[in-house]
DNA sequence: CGTAGTACGCTGTACGTATGACCTCTCCCC
DNA sequence: GGGGAGAGGTCATACGTACAGCGTACTACG
């Protein structure tokens, strides 16, 4: 029995070449010896790897967590492994030691960014999926938080809110300029000037958003609501407010967005501006798996879903 | 110029071999021509790729993203890249597909875990280091559960309580057992019956903790104060608590574990038994990547701390 | 001047798989 | 009965690297 029929049996490509009966006595043996193929050879020999590489910053924030499972199972189900590379792209995402050593075991890359510089390359002529980054120069997965931004300001505004302050993410990008842009735009058209209300900023942490929720409640201008660019912010926004015995909603009315696990467990809980991180996730690796096959995916936004709960309507 | 010479410059080898000359030369065309070395080709030839395999039911505790962060960290600091395996070891860990894909490319595993079967061997005869789970057969890395169980109960008992219950993870597995033996082993010190507390069970996310707790705390013989598995269960009840306007700590002292990010946003903020997750996984790296140097490193159990917030001392 | 020693470099082969080209047999049809 | 087609199978080679072993030239030294 030669290597040749072997591997043509195991890479399933035998119908027409192989006989059935030989074709099972070669499964048969494998299992009997607990063969398995050996991937880097596999690799090295067809230039393909099945494997795609996941490039991100910082694998805390619980939203990642998730678009990290929808990328994952995706790729799983496709038989595809992820390969998880921490990279902050300041080399412009082709010189990282780590993107080095995968040279030839990695198919593809999968950028979870907020930001991604200019000076981003294919890194080794690989195909690159972006995700919540639009630009031209490669596909794109993001989500519409012009939508979301829209909904959660019309809300508000139906609500009787008018004087609207934004707690805005201290990370940039994109994601957060959308919603700053949208929050601007409802405004103006409602003829309120964006420029005299009250907005902040801060870090992805508890302590961060607590102490600069903190001032933003205390000042003397202080708005009927408040858009949090996400319900970690909102979440710390409630928290001072109960701690400095403001009401929520009735002293001030809070919108997050996300709809984190989080943002059912703060008092009372968030209304929020809902995605799905796990079909964003998906959806980035389909199109990478897309481009691979050669194809020229279309680029997808993801829609939103606001969810009403006690921060806004008591 | 021969392809050995460049393998040696390139692989550090050259001192002794090749004189420096040549060795710069070598640099420089490298550079000039973005020459990459193929990972898979190494691997192939050399037997070891320095990868290794991150093993894992789920991704989206936020206590995992942290271990897993300082996991990826130890790895790419020693020059090593993270496979993601998503896998629910049903067939003993050794018949995953994915991880018959990664055959060849990764050195060993990392399984990050609660429950580990017993029919787990290590798969392709690669060595494998268990995260929160100890047993004898293979190097294990895990949290001193003990301690901190400990610990959260004479806190409680100091401030004066005595019937205390516990809402109890419905993930089962170790950590939770240990945390269960600990409350357990404290009531009988202090002449309690355990079976006579009132105990109750979550899963880990926000619908079912606040479910749950509202029944805990709606029990006719209600404690003075619950034990949780879990921020995520400590802050349901919290939420709960508040919800049905029992007040936390007055009505109901809550304890949780982990101190993750939701503990300083829930109202009040919760006490709570902190670990060190990032050391976790960078430990968990640092055995496995001792083994796969042929040593036999010795298992860890990482300390915990009890931080006291609002949730108990009001 | 012959020889050993050393520094430097190259040749050849193996890792395990995929694949194009080739071989051999059988069957069928004119 | 000769020739073509097709099914079933094999040979040889290439992928890019690592490494053992083998030159080759130059130096040192008796």
């Amino acid at each position: 029995m030669s290597q040749t029929t072997v591997s043509l049996v195991l890479s399933g490509k035998a119908p027409g070449r192989v006989s059935s009966a030989t074709a099972d006595a070669v499964r048969a043996a494998a299992r009997e010896l607990g063969y398995r193929p050996n991937a880097a050879a596999r690799a090295l020999r067809s230039g393909t790897a099945s494997a795609v590489g996941l490039v991100v910053r910082d694998v805390t924030h619980p939203f990642f967590g998730r678009t990290l499972r929808g990328a994952q199972q995706a790729a799983s189900e496709a038989g595809h492994v992820v390969v998880l590379i921490q990279d902050d792209y300041a080399g412009g995402g082709g010189d990282s030691s780590v993107q080095g050593l995968s040279e030839g075991v990695i198919d593809g890359f999968l950028f979870f960014a907020a930001k991604v510089p200019r000076s981003l390359r294919e890194p080794g002529g690989r195909p690159v999926v972006i995700v919540e980054y639009e630009q031209s120069r490669m596909p794109f997965v993001r989500l519409d938080s012009e939508g979301g931004t829209a909904a959660a300001m019309e809300h508000l505004h139906a609500l009787g809110h008018r004087r609207i302050g934004h707690f805005r993410s201290s990370a940039g990008g994109q994601t957060f300029g959308r919603r700053h842009d949208g929050w601007a735009a409802h405004l103006r058209a409602h003829g309120e000037d964006p420029d005299e209300q009250v907005t902040g900023f801060s870090a992805f942490d508890a302590t961060s958003s607590i102490a600069a929720a903190r001032e933003l409640l205390q000042h003397p201008d202080r708005p009927t609501a408040f858009l949090c660019d996400d319900d970690l912010l909102a979440a710390g926004m409630v928290a001072a407010a109960n701690e400095l015995g403001i009401d929520v909603p009735g002293g001030v009315a809070v919108v997050g967005f996300d709809d984190l696990d989080l943002a059912r467990l703060t008092s009372p809980p968030l209304t929020t501006v809902r995605f799905d991180p796990e079909a964003l996730g998906a959806a980035a690796f389909e199109l990478l798996h897309a481009r691979l096959q050669g194809k020229r995916p279309k680029n997808r936004v993801l829609p939103s879903e606001l969810v009403v709960r006690g921060s806004t309507a008591g």
